[in-house]
RNA sequence: GGCCCUGUGGUCAAGCGGUUAAGACGGAGCCCUCUCAAGGCUCAAUCCCGGGUUCGAUUCCCGGCAGGGUCACCA
């Protein structure tokens, strides 16, 4: 049964047509009555126990962090207990509407492995609870609204902005609750004829609930993820209906999740706050609320205290932030999943191979407190999910980046992908028994292999001072003795036996038992040798196996190198010589 | 300021009246080793503060304190 309002009704005047008034405020012809809505949104068909969730964004066009987390959750919450998982839109505000805002959200959402079952801009059989935008829903509304004025739950305010700051300035002086309630509620006790007399003269109006609440009543409410909570009954005249007669958040939720069969709300903490209100509207409106669940915010750091994620400050709060640093999608889904759920992690271990939507997802182990947003945990699980990809996965998600955020040298080297995959072969240590971990992201695996291009190479070359600073006749003799010897059909172990010989020839120590017995006899270790040629080679100190490398580089390359790097040390012996 | 939520290592956190107070990230060290990464081992580091209740409180109650959220014709 609908609309059986159960609070007494407190009509002032008695003696108004209260069905009058409602039909002068809202005189739209064709409206259905609002029972009727039962019948065209019916029951939805599922198991026990499944739940019908939903994501509600405003298309502000900026979908973040904090979406995708509600929306994980939504979405495990929905696909765990077999139930339904779709898209609403929250157009109620017309100033904060951005075009392509709806297919930004889905194509962001799709990017990390998100999909709604139903919604709006969803193709899907399953589309039979729509429109999914509160603007399109505008009737169903006004229906309520118009029932709620005949019932006298509801009245016209004429109040105007100016008016209502007023009050409101007032009673921050006072140090009262500010708002629209009890004798602030001046329009609630307009007579008819002030009422009509106002229409006349063409005020604009909006229409607010009359409350029946007191804060004097208090009464606990059981909240999925927080568990028992202590609320303040609602006593604010909220508007439900906006002066363009749209309706606000508020109203238009209450009456889309229960039409829309949502048996679960997940949201963010900072509208518990309101949940009184919205409470008390389900109340007034006949329906039985859904459950529940208010999430936590991501937090950060801010000098010494947390705070919420700020769009305008931090921009990892923006999902195209970890687009572009190539943060692998699947684990920014995982790590979100960690804070979700924290014995996911443990699972994870359990599990390594295991996809996430195998674990078993529970509302009620959410955390009830604010979680710091941990990107250094973050870029943990980004480098261990990318070192479980096979070189040719892995060529695509870094293809796919470069394509999009690349440099056009990084495109051109992506042309030759047997090049890349030879060289993600080496750098993820794959066919070998321990996976090396070196890609964390996108971007900076690209930047890994830069070395790997003469064009890129030339500007990793800083590390090429501190090879210039070894004495340059050490130097010649290690070159010139390993590229005599160099063959690059060598194995990893005839490799090495090679440059041992080679060091040992240059004066440092061939066995590392050796340089540390006694380090006074030579002028370095064999690895200070491999040093030298790794900085020549690479650019850098430190790489993976330098064997490989100059197999993949080829041998006229890695000798080119060589030279080019013993002219600069030349150079600069030359350069100390003179100024002596 | 009113109201509401939260309070375990640096971070995320298990814990549900008796525990050597898990684990993960990060940090330190060692091993391995041509450097790095990875891996293995080890270490350091936590129950916000007072009162109760109890034989016993991190755990339950009350009070502080601290942090967060919210007080719109925005969602």
């Amino acid at each position: 049964m609908i609309l059986t309002a159960a609070y007494a009704r407190v009509n002032e005047d008695m003696d108004m047509d209260l069905k009058k008034l409602a039909a002068t405020l809202i005189p739209d012809k064709a409206l259905l009555a609002p029972e009727e809505y039962e019948s065209v949104y019916p029951q939805r068909e599922l198991e026990k126990g499944a739940e019908v969730t939903r994501l509600a964004p405003s298309p502000t066009g900026f979908i973040h962090l904090g979406n995708l987390y509600s929306a994980l959750a939504d979405e495990r919450a929905a696909h765990t207990s077999g139930g339904i998982f779709y898209l609403r839109i929250e157009d109620t505000d017309e100033k904060r509407k951005v075009d392509g805002a709806v297919e930004s959200v889905i194509r962001s959402l799709k990017y990390f492995g998100i999909k709604f079952d139903e919604g709006a801009e969803i193709d899907s059989p399953l589309n039979k609870y729509g429109p999914y935008y509160q603007r399109q829903r505008a009737e169903i509304y006004r229906s309520f609204a118009k029932r709620l004025i005949e019932e006298g739950l509801a009245y016209p305010c004429f109040c105007t902005a100016e008016e209502l700051d007023a009050v409101r300035e007032k009673q921050t002086e006072n140090k009262q609750t500010t708002g629209y309630y009890g004798a602030y509620a001046k329009c609630r006790s307009l007579s008819e004829e002030e009422i009509y007399n106002n229409l006349k003269a063409g005020k604009p109006f909006v229409i607010r609930l009359k409350s029946q609440g007191s804060i004097e009543n208090k009464f606990t409410f059981r909240d999925a993820i927080k568990g028992d909570i202590t609320v303040t009954e609602n006593d604010q005249d909220v508007v439900i209906l906006k002066s363009d007669g749209i309706p606000t958040y508020h109203f238009a939720h209450a009456i889309d999740d229960h039409f829309m069969r949502t048996t679960l709300v997940i949201r963010g903490e900072e509208w518990l706050s309101s949940l009184p209100v919205h409470l008390e509207l389900h109340k007034v409106l006949g329906f039985k609320p859904p459950r529940y669940a208010h999430t936590c915010s991501l937090m950060k750091m801010d000098g010494e205290t947390k705070r919420k994620l700020s769009k305008r400050k931090d921009p990892e709060l923006s999902l195209d932030y970890y687009r572009k640093a190539g943060y692998f999608p699947l684990a920014v889904v995982k790590y979100l999943m960690t804070v979700l759920n924290s014995n996911f992690e443990e699972w994870s271990l359990k599990n390594p191979d295991g996809d996430y939507r195998d674990f078993k997802f529970k509302i009620d182990k959410m955390g009830k407190s604010g979680a710091l947003f941990d990107l250094e945990k973050l870029c943990d699980v980004s480098k261990t999910e990318i070192s479980k990809l096979s070189a040719e996965e892995c060529f695509d998600f870094l293809k796919g980046w470069v394509d999009e955020f690349g440099t056009d040298g990084d495109k051109k080297h992506f042309e030759d992908k047997e090049y890349i995959i030879k060289i993600l072969n080496l750098i993820m240590g794959v066919g070998g028994k321990k996976r090396r971990k070196d890609i964390e992201r996108a971007e900076q695996g690209v930047r890994l292999m830069d070395y790997f291009f003469d064009d890129t190479f030339a500007h990793t070359d800083k590390f090429r001072k501190y090879g210039a600073e070894k004495d340059y006749s050490t130097v010649k003799s290690v070159f010139e003795g390993f590229a005599a010897v160099y063959d690059p059909a060598d194995d990893n172990s005839a490799w090495f036996a090679k440059l041992k010989a080679v060091a040992g020839a240059a004066g440092f120590a061939s066995e590392m038992s050796e340089w540390k017995a006694n380090p006074q006899n030579y002028k370095g270790s064999v690895s200070d040798a491999a040093e030298i040629l790794r900085i020549a080679i690479t650019g850098k100190a430190n790489s993976p196996d330098l064997c490989t490398i100059m197999g993949i580089l080829g041998r006229e390359r890695c000798l080119e190198r060589l030279d080019a790097d013993l002219c600069i040390m030349k150079n600069l012996a030359q350069a100390k010589n003179s100024d002596i």
